[in-house]
DNA sequence: AGAAAAATGAAAATATTTTTCATTATGAAA
DNA sequence: TTTCATAATGAAAAATATTTTCATTTTTCT
């Protein structure tokens, strides 16, 4: 975990008690970064500038400078939680919103499997039809997916209420695919229409932040984004976010899979929406 | 990631000559831990002492020695530069997608006026009914929106299709507040709604990536998110995610705003939707 | 071209780290 | 218990490193 506190442990006999002091420190604040200067944390261990010096070369160090940057180097990623609370203001809310979201990318980026991703983004690929469906945040998640895959060249569709997923479900056949989207995994809708699906051997892919989920089982394949639930609210806005670009992950490598639509899909998009517009302000 | 070599490119544009030759080093020596002193980075950079330090205030650290700190934390993670080409992978598309969204909410952090988001949340905690308007993409920006501030207590429904945009708009009056989003800020019909409102005396309040945009003419209050249009592609990935997390800052400022709501506002979600769940697994 | 503003680097001022060295503690042998 | 050699320690001096100041240069705008 951490070598050097690993290696001060593993020393801790060769020390004289001045030493060990400036050891017992450092053992029992692994997170913390080392205080400033080493004036300070000569204080702060009751003991002198010199032992820390001699403490530091003892590790292998030139000295205590050289110790404190491995220690910074050393640290875990700490995960500063952005707590929000009622005094911020919106835009120092905005700041804690994007380091959650930032954060949230990083846990995605470990929970999930990459070869489950391509697997995915190549079932779509090949797909004569897709339909995304979801509720609540995950319909416009949903939503935007298919706005997105139709634009880069691949038929997609979305429903958001529970009528139209079940009449579009029953219409699929054998070669199209079902992407059920859901943070709990555990929408009894969502899940019934992939259950329903699947029976039809239609191929299934569900989107979730909830290992072990009931949607898991419905589907063929599972990307599994970031598990960690924010503290602040059901709202789990993060998460939220961390499924949109798993979305726009699979819409890129289909675009540049498609080499057909490669070269004109920037123009073509562009061009189609371009009546639409007041002026030439590009989109 | 390394957030200190994004920072840097990120804030490239604000330097003078000198300090460019600092951020340059370090752009392109990303896995080097940083010299000893800052004299002998100053001599590899052909800069000044003080100028590094300027370098280094201006990345937010308090001088080079807390950068240098900074540097050696941010060792062992690669740089990728979110520049997507045809042999990625789907996972390495997703890396180069995080990356690409933290660059935009740092950038929509710098356009963004805090006394606009705080003023158009206010506006919105104020209104009787708020309706939010986008197309294509925008469109699920504002149902996500719309959404958010209903589970947050709010009065707020979106609309996706230009018709029901128009027979919405023309049932508010004043006291309602109208949010237009638009990436390109041209969308002709949007700012068409946007106009009809103003003239009816309703708040008009605009979600915007495009400066001196038609749609900022009709807004009583502009937010500016991210202006940089990514090189990938019309799909305008990043941009999408900004407007995202602005809207999640509105909403928790809502939250917490709203004493009354601010208890029970977790609970009461989760149990509304609590019949809507296979099993007890939280949303 | 000329004035105002911004950027820059040399050098002074601080701050930090390292070394030196006198003092104190430790422990083995008498 | 005392003595002496050795090791450990910390105060202060010396060496380095960083930050600030400010005069000069460069850039920008008129």
């Amino acid at each position: 975990m951490n070598k050097i506190i690993l290696k001060a442990q593993l020393l801790y006999g060769d020390m004289g008690k001045s030493e060990k002091k400036v050891a017992d420190w450092l053992i029992s604040h692994p997170g913390d970064n080392l205080p400033m200067s080493i004036s300070e944390l000569a204080e702060l261990c009751e003991s002198s500038e010199s032992t820390i010096v001699r403490f530091a070369r003892r590790l292998g160090f030139s000295g205590y400078a050289e110790l404190k940057i491995s220690v910074a180097g050393e640290q875990e990623k700490k995960v500063v939680l952005p707590t929000i609370d009622e005094n911020d203001s919106c835009f120092e809310i905005l700041g804690k919103i994007c380091n959650d979201a930032y954060l949230s990318f990083e846990r995605t980026k470990r929970t999930i499997a990459p070869e489950n991703i391509a697997a995915a983004a190549n079932l779509i690929a090949g797909a004569r039809k897709t339909v995304l469906i979801g509720l609540g945040s995950s319909a416009s998640v949903a939503q935007d997916a298919a706005n997105k895959f139709l634009r880069a060249g691949y038929e997609a569709y979305s429903y958001g209420d529970t009528h139209m997923q079940m009449i579009a479900t029953s219409r699929m056949k054998e070669g199209d695919v079902l992407v059920g989207v859901s943070q709990s995994g555990a929408s009894k809708d969502i899940v019934e229409a992939m259950r329903f699906a699947k029976s039809r051997g239609i191929s299934t892919i569900c989107i979730t932040g909830t290992d072990r989920s009931p949607i898991m089982k419905q589907s063929d394949i599972v990307l599994l984004t970031d598990t960690e639930e924010t503290k602040h609210s059901s709202l789990a806005l993060s998460s939220h976010l961390s499924r949109l670009v798993v979305i726009d992950s699979l819409c890129y490598y289909l675009v540049y899979r498609n080499e057909a639509n490669r070269g004109d899909f920037e123009n073509e998009n562009q061009n189609s929406l371009k009546s639409k517009r007041v002026n030439d302000a590009n989109e």
